[in-house]
DNA sequence: TATTGTTATACTCTATAACTATA
DNA sequence: TATAGTTATAGAGTATAACAATA
């Protein structure tokens, strides 16, 4: 896939964060240790389940895991295909513009925007009347890549929610949308 | 806040992701460039609003971002938190249960108990009858940050969910458990 | 002065591969 | 051989600060 290394190798020893292996004897410990839990007993999940934070981050650490498989060959991430999205419906919209909608910042639009150009999907166009922004515009591919990935990204979609009926799926939308 | 420097400079001129300001002539391009949308036009998101995942991704961030004020000077991030919940409800489960649970790999999970370690809430006590592993316990200031951690965190989503009544956020966390 | 696009930088989160000690 | 914990590493995602060109 994309990008080449953006991370250095940490120094040698620095990386021992924290202290580690200060293990303590068991009978400082209040509580003793429960073979059966470490082992194989179901694990109790009952408080954590009723955190709506946690249920969100797992759903979408799972919706975006099966993204990739969902788009097929494409190699195109969520955040891509959902400035082509904002793009096609708002052609000729400013990068600053589509990074305020998608919620990100200015800076993140860039290398956004660079790799739908260098996929050559959209455009900076500049703009006679401000000589410092740039309209950017789907191409033709762009726009027609768009089309398979509505299609695809809805498959998707179906497909992740598939346990949940029209009305659910619905009231889901509704409730998330609530939430910013 | 924690963590010292984990990345590098990128090479001074090697980041020029794809090929920018190759920008070209506005007719070229099928469309005109529209000075309403870019100027201050509401910008259509409507079809964006549709997608799930979309929603899910800024619901998740917009929960983020405010956990941090949440939980105040605790410096506790989300996954510290989920962490303390399970090894509260499951003392002495092992490093790798925990990590299985909170759907992270292995070696994620040792920085996450590597940092509740160092702040002392958690220990690794040796468990005799498995040299390889470790039972991991709260300590009694893990659980006292804990039982603070609980109201605060329980606030931040009464705020958070304030637009949805009891029965929708019910139905919101259930619906959620239904992705994963 | 303010804004647009940009660059350099930093940091979080998470994964994969490989290693060591132990089973 | 297999598993638990660990380390080194890669890389996605995103933020902040600062700068140049332009408004």
């Amino acid at each position: 896939m994309p990008g080449g290394p953006r991370c250095r190798p940490r120094a040698r020893k620095e990386s021992k964060v924290g202290v580690r292996k200060k293990a303590v004897a068991a009978d400082s410990v209040s509580s003793v240790v429960n073979r059966e839990t470490a082992a194989s007993t179901p694990v109790d999940v009952q408080r954590l389940n009723r955190f709506v934070g946690y249920a969100l981050r797992r759903a979408q650490v799972a919706y975006f895991g099966d993204f990739a498989r969902a788009v097929g060959g494409t190699d195109i991430r969520p955040a891509e295909f959902a400035a082509l999205v904002v793009i096609s419906a708002n052609q000729g919209l400013t990068q600053s513009a589509i990074a305020l909608v998608l919620g990100i910042d200015r800076s993140a639009g860039v290398s956004l925007i660079d790799r739908l150009e260098s996929k050559g999907l959209a455009l900076r166009v500049p703009v006679p009347t401000d000589r410092r922004s740039y309209a950017i515009m789907l191409t033709a591919a762009g726009q027609e890549l768009l089309g398979q990935l509505m299609t695809s990204v809805t498959e998707h979609e179906d497909l992740m929610l598939k346990n949940l009926s029209k009305a659910e799926r619905d009231t889901l939308l509704e409730l998330l949308h609530k939430l910013y």
